[in-house]
DNA sequence: TTTTTTGCAAATACTTTGCATAACG
DNA sequence: CGTTATGCAAAGTATTTGCAAAAAA
């Protein structure tokens, strides 16, 4: 059997290779940012920041709620975790083609990217399993040329 | 030469669409309404709300910022455009493995979706020409099992 | 000890809502 | 004319920030 990210043994190698990063970066190891890391590796439910701090909290009563939106962004920053879609503001397309989106990091700006002649956009798997899809979303995140002029 | 959506000709036809989804709907064909949507229609930069307030502004200078959160909503749900990305709050993946989201929409919780072994999930395109790819983000949108058992 | 991080409180950004008036059909 | 949609103002979420005190290295 395979292990999955919610095992104990693979949280704690990563609560690990978390401490070698903040290392790397100079960044100091605190309790909070362990506990909210570790409240993050152990999820499977993709949790808001408030779901994170409620869960911290049960650990850690202190801990306030600007510590840990300070903490999972920099854990983004490091690369310890991912944010789920696109935060912020909401943005609209009037376009209903079905295409991709490029959207820079840095800016914000969301680039159209249209599928090629002889391209096909990935389609379901076991999604089925889950629910009944309505969309596809496709987006590509990165630093944009205008950004990044090469 | 093919048309694209942000053509005169092409905008006026989803004007006329616009309205007949109205009329089908029940809903009235008001100045505001045809003003937003010809924003959106009419743009390729996948506006913010705040953005189409602005432009809406123009033509139009008591519009209401509320009254165009309300109406990019309704033509949300009428399927006359659609919202890039997640809104509403920030959600973390702890998971960096490979992998789609479902996402529905009805409760907002989150699904993961690993790829099967022989699929694979879509890459690149023409995106590199915008800019540097650092991250591929899918995800399905829909209503899930819990919100709608068969 | 020096510098970074935290918790607090307050501010900001984005979006939604109640209600009286205006506008559509 | 009856009902729906709008604008206003105010409230509600989600997130960010300044600063003094606490904690890490």
């Amino acid at each position: 059997m395979l292990l999955t990210l919610t095992e104990p043994a693979d949280v704690q190698m990563r609560l690990d290779y978390f401490e070698t990063r903040c290392k790397e970066l100079g960044l100091r190891v605190t309790r909070q940012r362990q506990e909210i890391f570790r409240a993050v590796a152990q999820s499977d439910k993709h949790p808001s920041a408030e779901a994170v701090f409620l869960q911290v909290r049960e650990s850690m009563p202190n801990v306030s709620l600007d510590t840990v939106y300070r903490t999972l962004s920099s854990l983004e920053e490091m690369g310890l975790l991912m944010r789920v879609g696109l935060s912020s503001k909401a943005r609209f397309d009037g376009d209903l083609r079905p295409h991709c989106h490029f959207v820079c990091t840095q800016c914000g700006e969301v680039y159209d990217i249209f599928p090629q002649e002889n391209e096909q956009i990935a389609c379901p798997l076991p999604a089925r399993n889950i629910g009944e899809i309505k969309q596809i979303n496709i987006q590509f995140k990165g630093i944009c040329k205008n950004c990044r002029p090469q």
